[in-house]
DNA sequence: AATGAATGAGACTTCATTCAT
DNA sequence: CATGAATGAAGTCTCATTCAT
């Protein structure tokens, strides 16, 4: 008796491993290119060289196969990082390698899917809740984590929220990444992330790791006016 | 100015003028909360409180009323811009008032219309032209002055395109306001201004400017001290 | 800032008094001949002679459509029964009035809609909500409270629910209509309500009403029986 | 028959046997719960535990198979009854009989059948053809006899159609259930059946039946004491 | 016999845009 | 100038049906 929500086809979770990855890959590309709204499953389809239906046997809807999307590129990025960032000490390092590794997988990937995320992530009608805010989490959180520890250790300035100093650091490559696909010129990754590496460093480092030099100046002056003094009254 | 209550013949020419304005404010509060795909003329139609009809006596098309509307929001606060920045001296200061003001507009005007041009501005068929573009350029100008300046009197470090500093300053601003408003939380403009001004500009300056400076008058200290504890030893 | 549903286009009540006058019939007609699943928009548009996004002007869905098309019907058979059924006095003209009335509407507009209140009705998915049962209750409450006074007055018998009897007596017009689009036969409304009248008539009267007769004719035997004896013992 | 555990090698036409029957079954709830339009073969297969295309190597359309779901059901009806209803005698028993085999059919298996046959039995484009006027017929078959024989023997008055009497019989059944299954309330099977047989009785035995025979038997009755007094009297 | 996979046809719905008034 | 009315084109999604394996 319980008529309520038929099953309509339901897709399963592979049928053809191989027509999946195509759709997938498709689909990556379209998404990242035109965004979620400009995207169409005609395009994808087209260029799967299937029928739209098809893709309708593999995914409930777009909005199913764009989360599965941005999860598989997530999960790309994020496995690569965990096998090895553990290789990788100190923090300066460990920082510098997530940049570069970012910044590689922007370029290789387009700064499409960064986009998308960050564009359907603050749509008011939650279309896809939170699945972005739990990406998006999980893929900060080894450079959080790095942030952390250097606060802990003092090898990162304590006084400006953790939020920020990520906002801080992202956020510039992500308008690297936009110049560039703009320019339609390629982007000297290491090049580019040693520079931005670098220069956000020195915003990151504490100040006191400065003002350590002048304390240190400090003390010699003091220390070679003493014995100055010391030599006088002699 | 007060025909307010009176309702004296205003004059059909400052009727529209009157019209045209409040379609290009509606839009860009449409276009800005939800995007170019995601608006839709009826909406701003209805805000307006006129017929979709009406506006496409103002404007040829949607994407033409979004040109008008980002051209508008840009030719505004380059204005403001143009007026406040030379009465400021000084490379930091100018820098500092930059960031500030840019955070400024985008907590006021929201992160839409930046998030608009950004992600409209990397369509591949480009549906906006070079509008975009052209635009970016306008409003970064002043701030790429700043940079041309501070690098040339050595205020900024000359070891960088200023490209990447371009964004090394604007990225972390855009990401720091997407992530208050996905997280719906106000973002304290002036704290936040300061901090990013600080951090973004610890990575600006010359590293000479900061060990270079300090060893340099270390040294000639240390040096001194010397030659004068020479002299007085013997 | 209330992103959240954005106005769609939202038909308003009359836009062309006559072209929604003509899309009304046309969907009754549709729906009344194929049900709600099997109608389609194009279908009600090709008999209008629009586009079928013209009739999404007039109504926000299909669901929205049906159900005006269904309020109508009601609305306007339950108009004709509040003003014929006062003048109308004893519970049996009553009753009969209300027979003929239904199975007339039927005839003239076809037993469709009234399938479509039966089988939508029961749907477990209220894709109708309560709009069905409320309407339904509406129409027939005029013959409920016939009934209602019938009981109360003694004309109708007690021992039944009155759910029951309003089965008794819309369930055979229904079915006597069926039978005739079936084999599209027409009725001869006057005839066939007359002979249900009476028959359902047979079975709402009291069965006392009955056995009063017999009563009446006992008491009759009663009465002569005496007045034999009477005549034999003198 | 049990070949449940054991699972000797049961032979393939067997097998097929069993699965035809189970697919049957299955329709037979699919249809009866969302009626033709709403069944997809997606669910019906899902229920069966096979593919969709399964199915069509059983049925050769969606059509076919609703054919062969109803059809069964009335096969099975109509053997119950030709079974049962020679060893019943009297025309109000065998009256009574039918009415309560018709409610506690519906009631077991659903008003879903009888629905469907009801809508779909009337779509201008014969999707169905004769088929489901013919099966109407053998299923009333039975009681048409009755009441047939009941009209030849007196039981039942010769005034009306048989077919309108069907219609008064069948009718409140089928609304009966439908208010039933809207309600999701339970009916009482044996109490409704014998309401409605004795309520459809009064209507269906001949007028005469009831106030004639009474009038005549009064008349006579008062003829023969008349005759009497005078031949007293004298 | 069974099915995994695919799809054509078509459903509802949306929306920028046109045009006569 | 303003708009009521209309619509073509396109979008997402559904489903009965086919076919090679």
């Amino acid at each position: 008796m319980n008529t309520s929500s038929l099953s309509r086809r339901v897709p399963v979770q592979a049928r053809s491993e191989q027509r999946l990855k195509t759709i997938l890959e498709a689909a990556r590309l379209v998404f990242s290119e035109v965004g979620y709204a400009g995207a169409t499953m005609t395009e994808i389809a087209r260029r799967v060289g299937v029928s739209e239906a098809t893709i309708f046997t593999y995914f409930a809807s777009k909005r199913d196969l764009c989360v599965r999307v941005l999860g598989n590129w997530y999960d790309e990025i994020i496995a690569q990082v965990e096998n090895e960032l553990p290789l990788i000490a100190g923090t300066r390092s460990k920082f510098a390698y997530l940049v570069r590794t970012h910044l590689y997988r922007l370029t290789v990937d387009g700064t499409g899917l960064c986009a998308l995320i960050l564009s359907e992530g603050r749509e008011k009608d939650d279309k896809f809740g939170d699945v972005i805010v739990e990406l998006q989490r999980r893929y900060t959180a080894p450079m959080m984590s790095v942030l952390a520890e250097g606060v802990a250790n003092g090898d990162i300035r304590a006084d400006m929220s953790l939020g920020l100093l990520r906002s801080a650091i992202y956020g510039p490559m992500e308008h690297v990444l936009w110049d560039a696909v703009r320019k339609e010129r390629a982007v000297d990754i290491e090049a580019t992330a040693a520079s931005l590496a670098e220069l956000l460093w020195q915003g990151l480092v504490p100040p006191d790791a400065r003002r350590g030099a002048l304390q240190q100046l400090r003390s010699d002056i003091v220390g070679a006016v003493r014995r100055f003094e010391a030599a006088v009254s002699k």
